[in-house]
DNA sequence: GAGTGGTCTAGACCACGTT
DNA sequence: ACGTGGTCTAGACCACTCG
């Protein structure tokens, strides 16, 4: 029914963060498993998730300290994210996107779906996503959420991403649909999403508006 | 002298992976255990770390498998980095790179250290890096290895980075040396490289050849 | 019911930094 | 000498899955 222990003391900690400066030290580890009762490994195990989060740093032999959490410099502002279909479909010969066969482990005849979407944030376009998956390797279950509007994020939690960037022209057939011109530079992902257990699963290429909010890099 | 015993579990582990076929069981946690004589948290340990680096993943309550390390669906090839000082200075005035100021948390007439320098796979251009400072929160041992031709991924791995890519044309200063036309589509990386306790400490604006390998994420 | 991973405990020893 | 984090042990209970 609870969460575990030790969510509940990285929710304490976080608290106690929120109280002190930055660079201030934390009570140690014993000390915080005295003060809750609690075993120094659960303690420990609280601390290290949120040195993994970035709220905290250690040091040494010397302790734990609350991190600095230093504002981004780059802008960023409220998104609220709405999809809209553009198409769906099969297809049979997807010899023109050999990237996506490769990525997806298919021989070149090998039956793709394919599901391309624009992503805006009230009517300003953000990006086109073109997103590939091989029939014979999606459950009818995940082909119902493909076509529900599938959010990718979740997916790529589970499992692992491979991805690489590329500088290109607008493609002729999105310049409009980006509101660009054509002869506007954008940034073109090619993305591998793999289960959890590393078999392929979706191939994903999006093509990003440059004039709205950049791409920004997981930390 | 010698590694913890989770490390070299963790190297044990790998190697019964290599033995084995994606996706097939390795042993319980207690069987490992019992079968190099130490606890379980210990063999856990070991597990968890092989987890989080992708080499194995757990289903549930049912065990833990071998991963199946699939190849990158984008070209990779080997590369020999190499990197050319272009030039290494101080400014005054920074205000035309206001990013800058702003990423190290610095006034628009406080003095800013900057290096330039190009990175070559043999005579092939890969990328140019303009790296800034503010002088005054950089140690001289610190400065030393800014002169002396810094790699910067040791100090990302201990700090917290974030980044921006933004798609635009080849600055005209930077074609020639990139061995780029005039009107070439490149990336531009804007990078906010933190100290593990928070505090800014460099910021790295980058230039990537589109010509070589892609950009690639980290997964 | 047997086995699995997920959590938790109450101890322990070590290397290292500060005082 | 003392306190810190880093490692390690030998147990324990739970919820869950599978045969």
């Amino acid at each position: 029914m609870s969460s575990p222990k030790y969510v509940q003391v990285m929710n304490y900690l976080k608290e106690e963060c929120a109280k002190k400066e930055p660079h201030s030290p934390i009570a140690s580890e014993r000390e915080i498993a005295q003060t809750l009762g609690i075993s120094r490994m659960t303690a420990r195990h609280a601390i290290e998730e949120l040195c993994s989060q970035g709220y905290l740093y250690r040091e040494g032999n010397k302790g734990t300290f609350v991190a600095q959490r230093s504002k981004a410099s780059f802008p960023t502002k409220e998104i609220n994210e709405r999809r809209r279909l553009l198409f769906f479909d099969s297809i049979y010969d997807a010899s023109n996107i050999k990237e996506a066969l490769a990525a997806l482990n298919q021989q070149p005849h090998d039956k793709l779906i394919r599901l391309v979407r624009l992503v805006l944030d009230e009517d300003t376009p953000l990006r086109v996503e073109e997103i590939y998956a091989a029939e014979i390797d999606v459950s009818d279950e995940e082909l119902g959420k493909l076509n529900a509007f599938l959010i990718l994020e979740p997916l790529k939690e589970n499992g692992r991403v491979k991805a690489a960037l590329y500088p290109q022209m607008v493609p002729a057939k999105y310049a409009r649909l980006l509101k660009l011109k054509q002869d506007m530079p954008v940034i073109r992902k090619d993305e591998q999403i793999m289960r959890a257990d590393g078999r392929p699963f979706l191939f994903v290429r999006t093509f990003y508006n440059p004039n709205t909010q950049p791409y920004i890099l997981a930390d």
